[in-house]
DNA sequence: ATGGGTCAG
DNA sequence: CTTTCTGACCCAT
């Protein structure tokens, strides 16, 4: 065995990621945005939850309420926006996209970064870092920046450096940043600054002395993984610079599927709770039959707001499917086994459902006996096919399908035209 | 096994 | 007046 020299060039992950994505996204298909504060908000319009430098710079911070927002929007000329995932997902898919091709191990990580296993001298991973930066701002319209390191969590310290100092120019390649400025970045960072640090292990570390990211990168990693897991372990080995944190293959199947939200107002009766409780299952079906899968057990909730200690209830039952399945009669109905641990009068601020245990449709035949007729039908599909035609609620099962929503369905009052997903609401463009 | 806790984005 | 929603995984029981 001979020593690595260090002339060798071991092999480098590049981290890319959009900055502020949401806000960034709807500026690629506005450019009035472009120069102007510009917040998007949370489901319900509740919070801030992208803010483009701009906005930031006003020291809107992030989860900052709208209504406390609202009244100086317009002195500020800030410019507040609903969450408008399709739009999201398709300049996401074609970042991707573009990534892809500059290596073949690419790692979608998120909606908006992505892990690229890369190779090369360091002045040629600083070119291809900035190549692919300016590709994605050129074809995709969104700013993104890069990092590289020899780790999945030094190439995301990278990334974070590279976003904050002007001085790289969106591109930081750590091996190639003398080691005293990077022992000064991390010894000026808080560990909670690290991918996989939050909260309560910054607590924890804090109390055996451990503050900086340096302090955590000199940590013994088997006292580490003692006192807290293996996890935490990889973390400081990988900020040593040795990997443990592999390059994952895109995830085929879920384990499992959640449909949950939110309500714009409370709901307060099992007769409203009911009809969420149909659109949650139909929702399951759709997205089950799109994936191809069956589920053995679904598990159906409510909750009251955290915000009321008052009258707190937090029911939920799990109810295993006699078969797995993916109708949208049979889900809706054990969803609603949630409906007599409903109490009325109380103000349930949430709901969802989950279905787990799933696989792959068979493609066996059923015994006739326990076949479902609906099922038969492919009333799935059709209610997928139909909603996606003429959206949501326009149609459903029971209660579930009422035009015009009723009054908990999500609030989204100022959604940006869905410009790349619906023909209708194509910007128009007007020829002098 | 499974439910609670933690983390991420 | 709010603190996304969805998913994974570790760990204790």
């Amino acid at each position: 065995m001979s020593k690595p020299s260090p002339m060798r060039r071991m092999p480098q992950i590049a981290h890319v990621d959009v900055n502020c994505f949401y806000a960034s996204a709807e500026r690629a298909f506005d450019p009035s945005l472009e120069g102007r504060p510009v917040v998007v908000l949370s489901n319900n319009d509740g919070c801030a939850v992208t803010r483009s430098p701009e906005a930031k710079a006003l020291g809107i911070g992030l989860g900052e309420p709208w209504f406390k927002l609202a009244p100086r929007a317009k002195e500020w000329g800030l410019v507040a926006l609903s969450s408008n995932y399709e739009l999201y997902g398709d300049i996401s898919a074609r970042v991707m996209e573009l990534l892809g091709r500059y290596s073949a191990w690419l790692e979608v990580y998120s909606i908006d970064e992505a892990f690229l296993g890369v190779k090369g001298a360091p002045e040629d991973l600083l070119i291809l870092g900035q190549t692919m930066k300016a590709a994605v701002r050129r074809n995709v319209g969104v700013p993104v920046c890069v990092g590289i390191a020899g780790t999945k969590t030094l190439a995301k310290l990278a990334n974070k450096w590279a976003k904050h100092n002007p001085a790289f120019d969106g591109v930081c390649h750590w091996d190639s940043v003398p080691a005293g400025d990077r022992e000064a970045l991390m010894g000026r960072l808080s560990v909670i600054e690290i991918w996989g640090v939050a909260t309560r292990l910054t607590k924890r570390l804090n109390a055996l002395g451990l503050r900086s990211i340096l302090d955590l990168s000199r940590a013994d990693p088997v006292m580490i993984r003692d006192r807290f897991s293996v996890v935490v372990m990889r973390t400081v080995l990988e900020l040593q610079g040795t990997p443990c944190i592999p390059m994952e293959e895109e995830r085929i199947g879920r384990d499992q599927l959640i449909f949950s939200r939110s309500f714009a107002t409370p709901i307060t009766t099992a007769a409203g709770m009911r009809q969420v409780l149909s659109v949650y299952g139909q929702q399951a079906s759709a997205r089950l039959a799109k994936h191809g899968l069956q589920a053995k057990v679904l598990t159906a909730f409510a909750g009251t707001s955290h915000f009321n200690p008052n009258d707190t209830s937090y029911p939920s039952v799990c109810v295993p499917l006699p078969m797995p399945t993916a109708d949208p009669v049979l889900l809706t109905r054990a969803a609603h086994a949630l409906l007599p641990h409903i109490q009325e009068g109380i103000k349930y601020a949430r709901a969802g459902i989950m279905v787990t245990d799933l696989r792959p449709t068979g493609n066996q035949a059923p015994l006739a006996l326990f076949q479902n007729p609906h099922e038969e039908r492919h009333i799935g599909t059709l209610l997928e096919d139909v909603t996606r035609r003429y959206g949501r609620g326009s149609i459903g099962l029971g209660h579930a399908g009422i035009r015009g929503g009723p009054d908990w369905t999500m609030k989204r009052d100022m959604l940006s035209p869905r410009y790349t997903t619906h023909w209708d609401e194509l910007p128009l463009v007007k020829a002098a």
